[in-house]
DNA sequence: TATCATTTACTTTTT
DNA sequence: GTAAATGATA
C-alpha cells in the first residue's frame, strides 16, 4: 500500500491502527480519503480481514462512497464482508438476527417520526391528556432524548420525580414503549437503543460482535449521541481498536441528540489514546479559510485547531446587502449568470445555502426568472408524501398486520365505508383483548355492536389484505405494489379526479415502482420485509447530480460538500442564528449557530457571497433587519463590501436591544389577541376600504362584525383592536374593512 | 359521514 | 404564504 501521497498528518493517523485514535478533521482535510486508505492499509498490508472491519457512518450516502473508494483502492477486495453502514442500518442488521431473545418480533416494522406523532397522539387519549399540553411533537423530542441517553420510563421518571409534567411524559413514554411492542414496531431511536439493550442482556450475542469487530471505525463522531457512543464503547471494550474521526467545530446537531462531549472527551474516556490533527485544508482559498477560523475562534466549548492551505489567498468575501428578501434573490440570479459567464463556470459550480427551507422560494423565484437551472436538496419528502406514506402503510400492514397505526392508516383509504365512530369501536375492544386491531377485524362477525354494513366493509377490507398478503410471499415488490394500488381501488380513485393534483399522486407513485423495481435489480434478499426497511432508512432522494445545475439547501444538508462559488444567504440577527424569538438563546446554542455558520463558509472553494436583506417577509411577516452576529466577526481584511451598509442595520448590542424588544412587544401582541378568540375577524372581497394610515393606536373603529373597538396595538399588516362586546382580535387590516369613528 | 371553511403552526432533520 | 389539522355544517 502506497501512502506516499499522504501528508505527514494523514500518514499517521492511517498508519496507527491499533488502540483508540481520534483524528480531529478539520473542514475539508480529506477525512474520507484518510478512512478509505486506512481501511486498505489494514487489509493490504496488516492482513486484516474484511469480516473484521466495522465502519460506521451518519448517511447512506457517506457509507456507499466510502465502500466504493475502497473498492477503488484495492481492486478486487472483497468489501461484500465488511460493514460499511450507518448506525441504524447497522443496527437493524444485528437485530433483525437476535431481537427475539429480548421480547420483540424479528419482523418488525420501522415507524418514522409520522408515525410516531399519530401513536403519541393515541397514547395521550389512552392516558386522557389533552394535546394542548402535551404537544406530541415536545413529547416525541422528550421520549427520543431519553433514548438517546439510554433512559427507560421508569429511568426517567425517577429523574424527574419533581416536575409534574415530565412525570406525565414519563407515563406516556411507558405506553408508547409498550404500544410500539405490541405493533411489532421500533422508531429510530429504538433501532440504536434495543441494540445497546441487547448487548447488555444477551453476552453471547455481543461476544459474537466483539470477535468478529476487530477494527472499528466511526465517522463524523461529533455527532453521536449517547447511545451511539455507548454502543461502539461496549463492542470496542476488549480490543480497543477504535478510531474516530470528526471535527467538533462541525457538530450542528446538537438539538438531534448528538452529544459533543463525546468527541470532547475522548481522549479521558479511553486509555492512551493517540490523537491525530488534520489542519491541513484541501478545499478553500487562505481568505476564506481565514474567515472561517476567525469566526469559530469566538466559540469558548472547542478543541483548537486551525486550518491551513498552500492554496493562494483568492478573492475577497463579498458582501451583498439588499431591501428585501426578492432583491436578494435577484442579485444572486444575476450574479451566477454574470460570474458563470465571466469565468466559464457550468452551474454545478454553485450553491445556494440558507439557514431555514422558507427562504428558498424567493430564491427560487428568482433563479426561475433568469432561467437559470437548479436543484432543490430537502423540504418536503419523498416518503413523506401522503399518497407514498398510504402506499407503505398498506407494505406495512401486509407484511406485519399487527401493525395498528399503519392499519388504522389504510383501513378507510379509498373510503369504503369504515368511519370513525366504526374504528373506535374495534379499538376499544382491541384494548379490551390486549389484540392487535387486525385480529379483532378478522372475526368481527363476532362482533354485535357493529351494523351489518361496516361488517360486510370490513370484511372485504380483511379479504383484500388477505389476498394481498398470500400474494406478497410470490411477487416481487413492484408487482405487489401494482396489485396494491389496483386492487385496493386507490389508484382508481386518483384516476377519477382530473385535477393536477391527483396527477402529481400517480406520478409519484408510479416513481414509488421504479424505486421498488430498482430495489429488485441492486439487492440480493428482495422480500417485502428487506424493501420496506431500505425505505425506512433511506431519505435520499434521486437528484439528478449529473446535470448541470445550480444547488439549493440548507447549511445542515450541505455539511460534507464542496462547491466553487457559495452564497451564503439572510446573514440577519434572528435568521441565522436562528432564533424562536419568544424564548432567547442561549450561549451554547449561539455556539452551535456558529459552527454552522463555520461549516457555511467552508463550503466554498474559490468564492464566497454573503447576503442580507434591510426587510424580509418570511411566513407571510414583515419585519426590519439587523446584521447578523457572525457578520461582525468576520475580519475586515477578508470582506468587500457591494454596497453601504446603514449604521442602525449593523450589529451591536444597542441596536439587538432593540430588536429585542421589539421582537418581544410583538410576540406578546400575537399571543394576547390569539390566545383571546378563535373568532375570524378577516373579511375578504370588500366593497371600500379605510386608509390603513388612519388608524392609529387608539384609535376608535368599527368592525362589521365585531361592533366598536380600541386599536391597541399594529403590527406589520395586523391590528388589534379591544372590541367592547368581543374581547381582544386580531385583524389583518389589508383584508378587513374597518370604519374609523 | 363527508365536505367545506377556518385556524394554526412554522429551524435545522444524516436515520 | 401555505399546507395541514381542526371544527362546523349539510
Amino acid at each position: 500500500m502506497n501512502l506516499d501521497t499522504l501528508n505527514p498528518a494523514q500518514r499517521e493517523a492511517v498508519e496507527k491502527t491499533d488502540g483508540p485514535v481520534l483524528i480531529l478533521a478539520g473542514a475539508g482535510s480529506g477525512k474520507t480519503r484518510v478512512l478509505t486508505t486506512r481501511i486498505a492499509h489494514l487489509m493490504e498490508d496488516k492482513g486484516v480481514q474484511a469480516t473484521n472491519i466495522l465502519a460506521i457512518t451518519f448517511t447512506n450516502k457517506a457509507a456507499n462512497e466510502m465502500r466504493e473508494r475502497v473498492e477503488e483502492t484495492i481492486p478486487g477486495a472483497n468489501t461484500k464482508e465488511m460493514w460499511i453502514s450507518t448506525f441504524h442500518s447497522c443496527c437493524v442488521r444485528i437485530l433483525r438476527k437476535d431481537i427475539n431473545r429480548i421480547g420483540y418480533n424479528r419482523s418488525f416494522v420501522i415507524y418514522d417520526s409520522g408515525d410516531q406523532i399519530t401513536l403519541v397522539k393515541d397514547c395521550l387519549k389512552e392516558l386522557n391528556l389533552s394535546d394542548k399540553v402535551f404537544e406530541p411533537k415536545s413529547v416525541i423530542s422528550a421520549i427520543s432524548g431519553a433514548k438517546d441517553k439510554l433512559y427507560n420510563p421508569k429511568q426517567f421518571k425517577a429523574i424527574h420525580l419533581s416536575d409534574n409534567r415530565m412525570s406525565k411524559i414519563a407515563d406516556i413514554y411507558a405506553l408508547y414503549q409498550d404500544r410500539l411492542k405490541r405493533n411489532s414496531a421500533l422508531d429510530f431511536d429504538d433501532l440504536i437503543y434495543k441494540t445497546v439493550e441487547l448487548f447488555k442482556e444477551e453476552k453471547e450475542v455481543l461476544d459474537f460482535y466483539r470477535s468478529r469487530f476487530k477494527y472499528i471505525m466511526v465517522d463524523e463522531y461529533q455527532d453521536t449521541s449517547k447511545a451511539q457512543y455507548e454502543l461502539i464503547k461496549v463492542l470496542a471494550k476488549e480490543h480497543q481498536n477504535i478510531c474516530v474521526v470528526g471535527d467538533d467545530d462541525q457538530s450542528i446537531y446538537g438539538w438531534r441528540g448528538a452529544d459533543i462531549r463525546n468527541i470532547l472527551e475522548f481522549e479521558k474516556d479511553y486509555d492512551d489514546v493517540h490523537t491525530v490533527k488534520l489542519e491541513q485544508n484541501y478545499r478553500s482559498t487562505q481568505i476564506i479559510l481565514d474567515a472561517a477560523n476567525t469566526v469559530i475562534s469566538n466559540n469558548i466549548e472547542r478543541k483548537r485547531k486551525k486550518l491551513w492551505s498552500e492554496k493562494k489567498e483568492g478573492e475577497l468575501i463579498k458582501i451583498q446587502l439588499s431591501d428585501n428578501e426578492v432583491d436578494e434573490a435577484d442579485f444572486i440570479a444575476d450574479t451566477i449568470a454574470r460570474v458563470a459567464r465571466r469565468d466559464r463556470r457550468p452551474y454545478k459550480d454553485f450553491a445556494v445555502l440558507y439557514r431555514a427551507n422558507a427562504q428558498a422560494r424567493s430564491i427560487e423565484d428568482a433563479l426561475n426568472r433568469s432561467q437559470i437551472p437548479y436543484n432543490i436538496y430537502g423540504g418536503t419528502k419523498f416518503y413523506e408524501r401522503k399518497e407514498i406514506k398510504d402506499l407503505v402503510a398498506y407494505l406495512r400492514v401486509i407484511q406485519n398486520p399487527q401493525d395498528d397505526i399503519s392499519l388504522k392508516r389504510i383501513i378507510n383509504v379509498p373510503r369504503r365505508g369504515i368511519g370513525l365512530r366504526t374504528i373506535e369501536k374495534i379499538e376499544d375492544r382491541a384494548s379490551l383483548k390486549q389484540e392487535s386491531i387486525y385480529s379483532v377485524l378478522i372475526d368481527i362477525d363476532t362482533n354485535s355492536d357493529i351494523s351489518t354494513k361496516a361488517r360486510a366493509s370490513i370484511s372485504g377490507f380483511v379479504d383484500i389484505i388477505g389476498t394481498l398478503r398470500t400474494i406478497s410471499t410470490v411477487y416481487p415488490v413492484s408487482k405487489l405494489i401494482e396489485k396494491v394500488l389496483d386492487t385496493t381501488g386507490y389508484l382508481d380513485e386518483l384516476e377519477k379526479d382530473k385535477s393536477e393534483d391527483s396527477q402529481d399522486r400517480i406520478d409519484n407513485l408510479k416513481e414509488f415502482i421504479s424505486i421498488a423495481l430498482e430495489f429488485e435489480q441492486n439487492n440480493e434478499e428482495k422480500d417485502l420485509q428487506t424493501f420496506l426497511t431500505s425505505v425506512a432508512l433511506t431519505s435520499e432522494q434521486s437528484n439528478d447530480e449529473e446535470n448541470d445545475k445550480v444547488s439549493l439547501m440548507t447549511i445542515h444538508t450541505s455539511k460534507g460538500l464542496e462547491f466553487p462559488v457559495v452564497f451564503l444567504t439572510g446573514m440577519e440577527e434572528g435568521l441565522f442564528p436562528i432564533s424562536r424569538a419568544v424564548r432567547s438563546m442561549n450561549d451554547s446554542e449561539i455556539e452551535e449557530e456558529r459552527r454552522l455558520c463555520y461549516v457555511g463558509i467552508t463550503r466554498a472553494k474559490e468564492e464566497l457571497f454573503m447576503t442580507l436583506t434591510k426587510k424580509r417577509t418570511l411566513y407571510g411577516k414583515t419585519n426590519p433587519s439587523i446584521a447578523s452576529r457572525f457578520m461582525e466577526e468576520l475580519p475586515l481584511e477578508c470582506i468587500e463590501k457591494l454596497n453601504k451598509m446603514e449604521k442602525e442595520l449593523t450589529y451591536s448590542k444597542a441596536n439587538y436591544n432593540i430588536l429585542d424588544k421589539y421582537t418581544k412587544k410583538y410576540m406578546n401582541n400575537v399571543n394576547k389577541s390569539t390566545v383571546a378568540t378563535n373568532v375570524k375577524a378577516t373579511i375578504k372581497d370588500s366593497q371600500k376600504e379605510t386608509d390603513i394610515d388612519d388608524i392609529k393606536l387608539g384609535s376608535k373603529v368599527h368592525h362589521p362584525k365585531f361592533g366598536i373597538g380600541t386599536v391597541v396595538a399594529m403590527v406589520g399588516t395586523d391590528v388589534t383592536i379591544a372590541f367592547d362586546q368581543q374581547g381582544i382580535k386580531k385583524i389583518n387590516k389589508e383584508y378587513t374593512t374597518l370604519d374609523l369613528l
